[in-house]
DNA sequence: TCTTGACTTGGACTGTGTCCATCGTAGGAT
DNA sequence: ATCCTACGATGGACACAGTCCAAGTCAAGA
């Protein structure tokens, strides 16, 4: 992800500083944010940025393939930029936390012709559900 | 699902005709309805049944693990009262339709231990998308 | 039949996301 | 370096999904 603004000037981007500020929030390790946690990321470094062009951009990286939205609860999306390996997601059902995680083999295998009802199954999207650590057995916090 | 009524009165239920009606409707085959979808089925029935009445009343059935809440999309969330026997979801990408698929083996042994970063992991959802028989290849519908 | 607390109601409110008319500007043309 | 213009940004209204609450209603036990 880290040549993001290179790759989407290839594509025929035009470069505002609204957009440079959004795809170097998203080239950050900071995975995972909803839409609004971008916005509010973004007006840090330009404060008039609307959160109509977030919103504008953010579902244009999805379509390039850049980012991926994530939807584990019926809150807001959440923009996950690490659609370079392929991975899935576990979430803690205390405190929210969203993590990548790899399972292994391929989640289509499980689901043989027989079983896919004549759909044309192209995609598998997991998500798992517990406890992280801090919130795990013993915690009280 | 089919004693539900049954088996919320042992529970201390206090049967209402609002209750009733939304218990109905779910024991019904029409499954993976939206909480706006139930309201307007129980309407039909009980006129006067108010939105907060059926979304409070989801809401303890999911509880209760009566119904399951999926989220597929960023939209709104739909109840399974499926909850017999595990099952994932297929949904088409093209018209939405979700259907309840039942995979080989089970998620979570795909996740050994040391790749659950430490979480205890209780349940995993997996959401299948492609094309339905009716949208797929050849199909200009 | 009476009583009471659990349930229902409708309307206000919040959060998330979309739409649109208008304004601004990136970047090619000159 | 300047001009043009189509693409992008803006903000405010709007739509949708869901929650909250004070007041009224009623199921079911006494």
């Amino acid at each position: 992800m880290s040549d993001l603004l290179e790759r989407l000037r290839r594509r025929g981007w035009r470069m505002t500083a609204q957009r440079r500020v959004i795809a170097q929030i998203l080239d950050g390790d900071h995975v995972h944010l909803t839409a609004d946690e971008v916005h509010t990321r973004a007006a840090r470094l330009l404060p008039e940025i609307s959160r109509a062009t977030v919103y504008n951009t953010l579902g244009e990286l999805v379509v390039l393939g850049e980012v991926a939205e994530v939807t584990v609860d019926g809150r807001a999306k959440r923009y996950d930029p690490n659609t370079r390996r392929p991975h899935h997601h576990l979430v803690c059902t205390r405190c929210g936390t969203i993590r990548d995680v790899h399972p292994t083999g391929d989640p289509l295998t499980r689901l043989p012709a027989d079983r896919r009802l004549g759909f044309t199954v192209a995609t598998a999207d997991i998500v798992y559900r517990g406890l992280c650590p801090d919130c795990g057995v013993g915690s009280t916090a």
